[in-house]
RNA sequence: GGUACUAUAGCUCAGUUGGUAGAGCAACGGAUUGAAAAUCCGUGUGUCCCAGGUUCGAAUCCCGGUAGUACCA
């Protein structure tokens, strides 16, 4: 009836004949909002396996700030992309894409359902709708970096201009970041960046099931704030000092850590660090629920309405002929 | 109790010789094609502490009050 339904009917999917396309359950939503949780329930309810689509949870020895599922639930259920990468790495969406397509390939080769959870919205994106394959070139993109420093935005735009005007025309040039890339892909290919974009979507071999979740706002920052104080609990002092040593990495750029910055030059207090990461990750939560909000399918729950949560699920069964399923949520802690 | 200083946006403060006010941060909204927990963009009416006075006109000058801070008692 409406678009979701009319692309899987696709002709595509049909000449699968019998066998259904695995499903890729999806649950995103901000920070502290309770992905986690549901993941595992979903997960354990349909006995497979969870994708984490986090950007920061993937790198080793960030636990605490990041909020990484724990041992005993990763023990619960298996969870992947988590904690794998030591903190001067430098991973990306692209890069993303490619392993996670990956291992749903092996996944799905033997299983009918996964989960993919996180808060990473290009992530997310980069998985059910892909990027499209333009190059990455880390020495072109450091020059440019320096080049950035000494010479001003101003001049690689006009280069980046005369490169790609069609790219420059649509893009937010006053976006350093996003100026530096552009001209990285077109330094890199001898090729416009916008000559890499396509407009067809790619096919995936699975279908995706959005699940978004939502909180009010009072109680989400309430449920930060407790978490930010967990998390000087749980000794996210220590956790920074140890990367300490890494502290111009990507990893490092990241809410909960780089306010110890004042905390270690002896300008803020524990207390001060402690409220500028609360404020911080309001922001950030802030800013992925603009992205998530735009996305299109999405089924939006609030995470305590598990029963119409189920149903969404149990929908998806139906269609394939699956057995129906049961959520059930731990109340550990 | 005396003297001095301060009182302007949610917070910290600008406001030149009198012409009814503006920055940073916060807040709110948005963008997002391999850094994305990153990066960037947009949005500024507030009894200028209160009352009186001078003036065509007062956040600005004068007087009184209130509150805070510092110093002296």
């Amino acid at each position: 009836m409406d678009g979701t339904h009319v692309a899987q009917l696709s002709p595509l999917s049909e000449h699968r004949g019998q066998q259904e396309r695995p499903l890729l359950v999806v649950v995103i939503g901000p920070t502290a909002v309770g992905k986690t949780e549901l993941a595992i329930s979903i997960a354990k309810a349909f006995h497979c396996e969870i994708l984490n689509a986090d950007s920061r949870q993937v790198y080793r020895g960030m636990p605490i700030g990041t909020a990484q599922p724990t041992a005993e639930e990763c023990a619960a259920v298996p969870h992947h992309f988590v904690d794998f990468l030591e903190p001067d790495a430098l991973y990306s969406a692209g890069q993303f894409e490619s392993d996670a397509l990956a291992w749903l390939e092996q996944w799905f080769a033997q299983r009918k359902c996964a989960v993919l959870s996180g808060g990473s919205g290009l992530y997310i994106k980069a998985v059910l709708d892909g990027l499209d394959p333009v190059p990455a070139d880390l020495a072109i993109r450091t020059e440019l970096n320096a080049r950035l420093e000494a010479e001003g935005l101003e001049v690689l735009v006009e280069e980046l201009t005369r490169l790609d005007p069609t790219h420059a025309a649509t893009m937010d040039i006053q976006n350093p970041q996003r100026v530096v890339r552009a001209l990285e892909v077109c330094l890199a290919s001898g090729k416009p960046f916008s000559s890499f974009h396509s407009s067809t979507t790619v096919q995936r071999p699975f279908d995706a099931l959005i699940i978004g979740l939502k909180r009010e706002r009072a109680e989400l920052i309430d449920r930060i704030n407790r978490r930010v104080d967990l998390m000087m609990e749980m000794g996210l002092q220590a956790e920074v000092e140890v990367l300490r040593p890494h502290w111009s990495a990507n990893a490092l750029q990241t809410v909960g850590y780089r306010e110890w910055e004042a905390f270690f030059s002896g300008e803020w207090s524990k207390h001060q660090v402690a409220e500028e990461i609360k404020l911080r990750t309001r922001q950030f939560a802030k800013r992925q629920m603009t992205w998530f909000q735009k996305m299109e399918g999405v089924q939006w729950f609030h995470p305590e309405q598990l029963e119409n949560i189920a149903d969404a699920l149990r929908v998806e069964c139906a269609k394939r002929g699956w057995g129906p399923v049961q959520l059930t949520q731990d109340h550990g802690e």
